[in-house]
Order: structure tokens, then C-alpha cells, then sequence
DNA sequence: AGGGACTGACTGAATGTTCAGTCTAGAAAC
DNA sequence: GTTTCTAGACTGAACATTCAGTCAGTCCCT
């Protein structure tokens, strides 16, 4: 042990830090419903006491774990995107955030975590809001590139509401597949279907490049 | 290791029938992985023993009862859609079926199964062998309806097979909101959006009509 | 009588949470 | 500058409960 934890806020708030990491690890390998103190205070090697000294009980530290998620997934995202100059571009890459898997994702990026979410929802109100909240911001998203694209006159007048409501359904449908591996409808096809729809919705041109490394 | 216990028998088959109901029942009440044995047994009033006796683990137990809701499920809609004579009609009965809860609902045709269906998978190769199976058969069913709507001159030449993979991944992304009764996205909008889709790829002519008895 | 259907009582293995402290770093007191 | 004090970080060991699965035996039909 290199660090004495003494100082204040610094040594804690990497403590914590730490613990949800472990966390979010174990819910993708056990499974939300089966994580266990024991399990994340081992992989974070520490004690199961201490888990509880942080966050009082097993299911503060689980829904806590999602919204760290959620949070980092959001920040990455909406960087990517600021980074793009065109509504279309700004689209596409949203979609490929949601469609393709990258390399060096962290374990944390795994849409096995939305299949948890949305099972553990129903009777979990804290859950249930994390949720809530992701499917409003995903949609919100969707809706004002839209609306940013008519307005250069990128894209063709849709009902930009009505397109949100649909394009986050059927990337979230894509999601199911895609998390679990399933043959039949692979990351690839996932993104270029969406982007078939979305550029024949919205009008604008769009051809299969993108290898995505 | 036998056979199941009187799977032919009159008295024993009914026994295990209710059994699968009361499990199911629990499992949209409580969720998958908090069904206990228990629950089950007091809700079919008999023991937990004879819960095992019939199905030898919980596990068993569980996954019969998402079988169980699976055949009973396909088995009605196809009968359902087996009264329809117009492919597009057909389609439209499917996609209703999907989107609209009906009134006289068995507990058993809730959505909320299929999310705890989904969150299983990764890590329960049965609940994943039938989650494959009925997603195959949700694309299947799609497929075959586009291409009979076709060969009869009622659809547009799309492709089949991309038509169907995303029309299912649609159709299970509206699967969530409605299940979670997320006012963003309630089961009318789904419907009618899907029609929208539907009609529009498909170039067939859809209205905003059936008020759904 | 015999066999299948069925049960109450039990067990052993988790597992979330509590608890009674230990240790350390720095502040306060001297 | 040394000692004392304090608060927070942290832990090992229990505790209390929950559950899947076992078992020895009962009931009932033929």
C-alpha cells in the first residue's frame, strides 16, 4: 500500500472511485441481481465492511455504480460528437456509439448493463429513474440534431419528435442483439440499418464507409 | 435422470401446468431472480417439495415457465393472424400484438418478462437458447409476411431479411418504454409509429384507424 | 399391496449488515 | 518539541436471515 489514506476528500474520493470501478465490473460478469459485497470489496481488494462504510447498503452501491456509467457514457459521448461540424456527422456518430463496439472499451461500456437496468426498473424506483433518465437524454439528443440539421438545411422536415421517439427505439432494439452476441443481427449491420433509415428519413446522402477500427 | 414426472398423465400435467402459471405470475410480480421456490409453491397452494419434485431445480422451474409463456404466446398470435386475409393486415395484427396490452391480459403476456429474459442471457445458457428462438421467430414471422405480401403485389420490393431484422429490433425497442409504462412512449405512439414505418417502407396505404376493442 | 403423488420438517450454504474495535494523521494542549 | 486527543478510514468476526434442495414417511388410487 503506497498511499496513506489520511488526506481529505483526495484519498476518499479515489477510494470510492474504486469501488464503483469494481462494481461495475462485477455486475457485468455476475450479473446485477447476483454481485455481491463480497465480490466487489475482493476485486477492489479491500474489505466487504468498507463497501458498506461507502455507500450504507448493497443497493445504494448498485445504482450508484449504473449512474457512474450512465454519467462517463454521456461525457464520452457528448465529446465525441462536439467534435463534429455537421448535424448528419454528429448522427452518425451517435449511432456508431450505440451500434459498434470499439477496442479499447472498458468493460464498463457494455450494453449488458442496459439489459439490467431495464429488468431491474420494475421494481427498483432508483433504477428506474437512471433509466428514465437515460432514455429522455437519449431522445432529447436525437431530437434537437434534428432539429439543428433542418435548420442548415441538412435535413428534410420531419416530425423531429416523432423521429426521436422511433430512432431511440430502434437503437435500443439494436441493442439487445448486440449485447448478446447474437449472430443474427451483428454490430455492423445494426449501424449501416440505422443509417439506412435515418438517411432515408431525413433525406441526406449516405453510402457504406466507415470500416470503424 | 428420467423423464419429467407425468408429463401424459391427466391430474399430473394439470398439476404442472399450474405450477408453470404460478411461476410466471411470480416471476412478472417479483422478477426473475427473486423468485423463490417458496413463492411459487404458496401461490399454487401446494409445497415447495412438490415444486422440486416436479422440476428437480429452481432453474428447471424457471426456464420451463418462460417456454411456457413463449409457445403460448405464438401459438395465439398465429392464430390470430391466421383470421387476417391481407398480408398488410397480418402485419398489422402482429405489430398490435406486440404494442397493444389488451384489456383481459394473462399476467403472463407482460413485456416485463422479456426484459428479465434479455438480462438472463448472458449468463444462463437455456434462458439464452430460447431468447434466440424467439427472437428468430419474431424475424422469421416478419420475413415470410413481407414476402408473401410481395409475391401477392401488396409490398414494394425491399429486402426481406434487412426488413425484418429491422423491423424486430423496432419493434423489441418499443418493447422497453412499454413494458416500464414510460409515458414518453406509450403504447398508441408505438403502434402508430411502427405503422408508420411499416407502410412507408413498404408502400402500402395506413391510416391512423382501429381504436382497439 | 404397491406405486406414484405429495408433504412437513430439516439442513447447509450463502450473504447483507452490524459491531466493537484498530490504526493513522494531524490538531491542540502543554 | 513532545504528548494527548480526535475524527475518519478501515477491518475481522459475528449475527440473523433467507433459500434451494433433501428425506423419511403419509395418503390415495387401482
Amino acid at each position: 500500500m503506497e498511499e496513506r489514506a489520511g488526506s481529505a476528500g483526495g484519498m476518499a474520493g479515489q477510494r470510492r472511485e474504486k469501488l464503483l470501478h469494481a462494481a461495475v465490473e462485477i455486475i457485468v460478469e455476475r450479473g446485477y441481481a447476483d454481485t455481491r459485497i463480497a465480490d466487489v470489496a475482493k476485486r477492489a481488494g479491500t474489505s466487504q465492511a468498507l463497501v458498506i462504510y461507502y455507500f450504507e447498503t448493497r443497493d445504494q452501491l448498485l445504482t450508484e455504480a449504473l449512474r457512474y456509467v450512465e454519467d462517463r457514457w454521456y461525457a464520452i459521448a457528448t465529446r465525441r460528437m462536439e467534435a463534429i461540424d455537421t448535424s448528419a456527422g454528429r448522427l452518425e456518430e451517435f449511432i456508431a456509439l450505440m451500434c459498434l463496439p470499439e477496442p479499447g472499451d472498458e468493460p464498463e461500456d457494455s450494453w449488458l448493463l442496459y439489459l439490467d437496468l431495464w429488468a431491474q426498473s420494475p421494481r427498483n424506483p432508483a433504477v428506474a429513474a437512471i433509466r428514465q433518465k437515460i432514455d429522455d437524454h437519449s431522445r432529447e439528443t436525437i431530437r434537437s440534431l434534428v432539429l439543428a440539421g433542418q435548420a442548415a438545411g441538412e435535413f428534410a422536415a420531419v416530425d423531429a419528435d416523432d423521429f426521436a421517439v422511433t430512432l431511440s427505439a430502434l437503437l435500443y432494439g439494436f441493442v439487445v442483439p448486440i449485447a448478446l452476441e447474437d449472430l443474427a443481427t451483428g454490430p455492423t449491420q445494426a449501424f449501416e440499418l440505422s443509417m439506412e433509415y435515418v438517411s432515408g428519413r431525413l433525406g441526406f446522402p449516405w453510402n457504406r464507409r466507415r470500416a470503424r477500427n
